[in-house]
DNA sequence: TATTCAAGTTTAAACGATTAAGCAACTTAT
DNA sequence: ATAAGTTGCTTAATCGTTTAAACTTGAATA
């Protein structure tokens, strides 16, 4: 059995198909259409279940009630629900979301960008990647709604939602000298992306503003791809420094992840050894044997936020830009621990 | 800058757009179209920057190259990483795909496949939830190509790609008596889907294929919405019962993070108080204290078989129907290792 | 009685692509 | 010289919808 259109709910109703249209649309009023007709098309289109299509309407209208997701790593878990959380709002707006994760790789999300173009997606939402500014421009030449996730670039004028990565950073540099770490290291993504050199900014300032004196050994700067090595030589490295940290900050989940796994095959305890502070958030957080604290982002929060903004761009293209950061909160747990005094 | 239309190309060129058409789909030579204005009409489509626009060739076509995938639960990274698979197999072979979680809930799913049947996608992926056995019925009267992955109706005469979970659950409670453990639990949800059962049974067969008496008690069903509560009293019951168990098999792995989030609150120690295998994967099972045991579902072959599966149908709706159990692996680790032998 | 108006309906173009069929203008064969 | 074939291109229908514009009635107004 073929799906039903107007023209066969038309043609059983020997009617035009306009008139299906209207009637079908609640354009009835407006268009005058006869209220015993009217009826008599309702009543043919369910019985033949007419579902109408969305091609055809998107090709008419020019709207797909599409948004394009394109996220820097959908492995991250923080990436993964904050997907879902785009997916749950555009769908209650009525929107359909395709995901596409460019795994930090601007050519990928490149070729994503092109795919879901030419798909006809009403517009984007990204996570954007190291060297994705062209993208970024093109959109904005090319007119397409967008709005970015997470990361943004400061030096291009566009939407975006994110969190305070800086202020993150300070508040756990804090967190960890107040608890009496005093040499603190932090191991972070190499890149100029805007959001990881804030993070380090924090932290820089937080030791800074706390008088202790930042060494360039206890910052740590690993390839994304070939994390799973060099994690192990960062961390090998930042303890046999001189400067032997007493506590790290992970600037991303899939540090935390690798350097743990490390920390483990070493036997070195957790905060005894070293204190730790993560960014993202996930269950290992919760059930590792000694609660990981971490850097809690407001997930929710930006989620329903890039995609209210996205939506009213939408709708009114004209809407002035609307650029948002939001607030981190710490969530301290047994792994930074005050330190026991040694004059105790 | 709007986007160019064969239209656009055809004005420039001072041809029918039905030239341009031939020759941007490679079939200058079989329609005859003369060297000359095939160039120029390549030179224009590049000037443009020609993307051809998906939906209208799809409203003609009544092919979209879309395939809906409709996974139960997003929020389990086994299915967020077929998902992932999924993804990936269907864009080396030119289609997006869209995503939806259910839930499992039957009629959340039910809302999934009607919007993304309007939305004309080609074909399905699904990993049903209970009581959608009325969905996978529609599909079939519908004739819209599908196949069930991971869980299956075997009532239902379906393509499907699945885990040989009977003999996984089987592998596992064998390996776990084989270490020593005598008095095995199994938590699992409280469903009538086959694939649940078939843990339940494998589990159950090892028992008496190893003289253990299975007991009532050991069985624990919990329901999917209140697992957080539920799994607690369930553990508390196991471990007050007269057959107090020493190992416990989870189907899941959210039965499984629960479970352990609560014997830790608990202070049971993994395994000397409580030995553990679960279903799922996942980087708490290698970072928790002590690494869990757990099966290892063909989760790559899993997803691409299907996408494989999905696509030859497309390309052949009459291609014969197509099912597949594939073996799981059990990866021991620590959480099951050999209980000393107390006559040691 | 002629004119205007409203109600109810149809027509047809448009969105952007594909493709069978048709039409000139040549060339070659008979 | 005429028929047949080849080459190179255009026309127009089609997919399923939307919607402005036109059209037909019959009733109300002047």
């Amino acid at each position: 059995m073929k799906k039903a259109s107007l023209k066969d709910i038309a043609q059983q109703a020997g009617v035009s198909t306009a008139l299906v249209s209207y009637v079908l649309n609640g354009k009835e009023k407006e268009t005058r259409v006869g209220e015993v007709i009217a009826q008599k098309i309702r009543q043919i289109a369910k019985e033949l279940n007419y579902q109408p299509n969305h091609l055809a309407k998107s090709l008419r209208s020019g709207k797909t009630y599409t948004i394009g997701l394109i996220i820097a790593d959908i492995s991250n878990p923080f990436f993964a629900n904050i997907a879902r959380v785009v997916e749950d709002e555009a769908k209650k707006n009525g929107y359909t979301v395709i995901i596409g994760s460019c795994d930090e790789h601007a050519e990928k999300s490149w070729d994503l960008l092109n795919v879901l173009i030419n798909r006809q997606v009403d517009g984007f939402i990204i996570v954007s990647c190291e060297g994705s500014e062209n993208q970024v421009h093109y959109l904005k030449e090319r007119n397409i709604p967008f709005v970015l996730l997470d990361r943004h670039f400061p030096e291009i004028q566009t939407d975006f939602v994110a969190t305070n990565n800086y202020k993150a950073s300070y508040d756990a540099g804090v967190h960890l000298i107040q608890s009496g770490y005093s040499k603190i290291g932090i191991m972070a993504y190499k890149s100029n992306m805007y959001h990881m050199e804030e993070r380090v900014r924090g932290y820089k300032h937080a030791l800074r503003d706390n008088h202790i004196e930042f060494h360039d050994s206890w910052l740590k700067e690993v390839h994304f791809e070939t994390m799973d090595s060099e994690v192990r030589t960062a961390i090998d490295e930042i303890l046999a420094s001189e400067q032997r940290v007493d506590a790290m900050i992970f600037a991303t989940y899939g540090l935390a992840i690798n350097a743990l796994k490390y920390i483990n095959e070493l036997r070195l305890k957790v905060p005894s050894d070293l204190a730790i502070v993560s960014y993202g958030q996930a269950e290992v957080f919760d059930l590792y044997y000694c609660p990981i604290t971490y850097v809690q982002q407001p997930l929710e929060m930006l989620g329903k936020t890039a995609v209210e903004f996205l939506l009213t761009k939408l709708k009114n293209p004209e809407e002035s830009m609307k650029q948002i950061l939001m607030e981190a909160k710490l969530i301290a747990r047994e792994s930074s621990k005050a330190k026991p005094a040694l004059t105790g």
